[in-house]
DNA sequence: CGAATTTCAGTGGAACTGAAATTT
DNA sequence: CAAATTTCAGTTACACTGAAATTC
């Protein structure tokens, strides 16, 4: 089990640090969320729903970056597990309105926690300090719309 | 086409912020090496190339954390394009050794500049100062070993 | 014999595409 | 009629698994 590194021209490049540390970032949380039978993309959609109030499934799909047709998947999961209800919308029947239950809050805080969890693990080599760098420096990076990107209808989000 | 806020659970979360700026920096990265029909994965074996010399497929595998299986086909098309060379190792019958072409190197300069001006684009909201401070930060988080992690084999690597 | 390397065939999860049905 | 929403069926890119053949 040599300690093998990679080449200096990967090391040293940003997009390569950001694959790197994401996927561990993702490796972490999917194992913890998954040990608890949950999904990131549980998580996700009860922390819209807490913040924002009940959605159709598009708006939430907006809000999390998952995509529609993924997401009445996810409807049929959750609603199963008593943590969202969908019914029709009366002012839209096209629409489904889906809210959070009070078993849905309680998941959210459970899952919270072991999420908080994850980030401990993550960054636990960087202080308290360089944690909040981190978070300002991505922050930055992800709400920056890059100039030569005219690619239509992406919002540029997209959960994992 | 709103521009509408993931909730705040997510924009907070670093694990979230290192997915969402992993993405764009891949998605940027794919697109632009993908104009010049090239992969993530062809500049970072021949970065390996480039900086340790031939190696076995399985050696060029860790350096660059992509699986053997995957490799085959990779070299297959780096050969097809004159890029590497595969020779049987004379010393050890049961390898392939992998050597980076003249047309390689020159390659590989070509994806550096395609490469560099990705991060261009994907840092642009950032000082030259910022930039050197995320890349520390990530070399860091990168770098660091988790103390619950005894997954055998995994040497935490994984190109994208 | 056990272990390592290359190779191939197949699996699994996740994001996405395309289209139908309904409603606005 | 055009557009939006939910839904389903299928695709694609990608990492991974399992096993065979060869060699150490």
């Amino acid at each position: 089990m040599e300690i093998e590194s990679a080449p200096a021209r990967l090391r040293e490049l940003p997009s390569w640090l950001l694959g790197q540390a994401a996927h561990k970032g993702q490796r972490l949380g999917s194992r913890a969320l998954a040990a608890a039978g949950a999904h990131r993309s549980h998580y996700a959609v009860l922390s819209a729903l807490d913040e924002f109030g009940p959605a159709s499934q598009v708006g939430l799909g907006r809000r999390c970056g998952i995509d529609p047709s993924d997401m009445v998947a996810l409807m049929t999961v959750l609603t199963g597990d008593g943590l969202v209800e969908r019914t029709p919308d009366p002012g839209d029947r096209r629409r489904n309105l889906v809210s959070i239950t009070r078993a849905g809050r309680d998941r959210l805080d459970a899952l919270g926690s072991i999420v908080t969890g994850v980030q401990a693990d993550l960054l636990e080599p960087l202080s308290a300090a360089d944690r909040s760098r981190l978070v300002a420096l991505l922050t930055s990076v992800v709400e920056h719309t890059p100039a030569a990107d005219d690619s239509p209808g992406d919002s540029g989000d997209s959960l994992t």
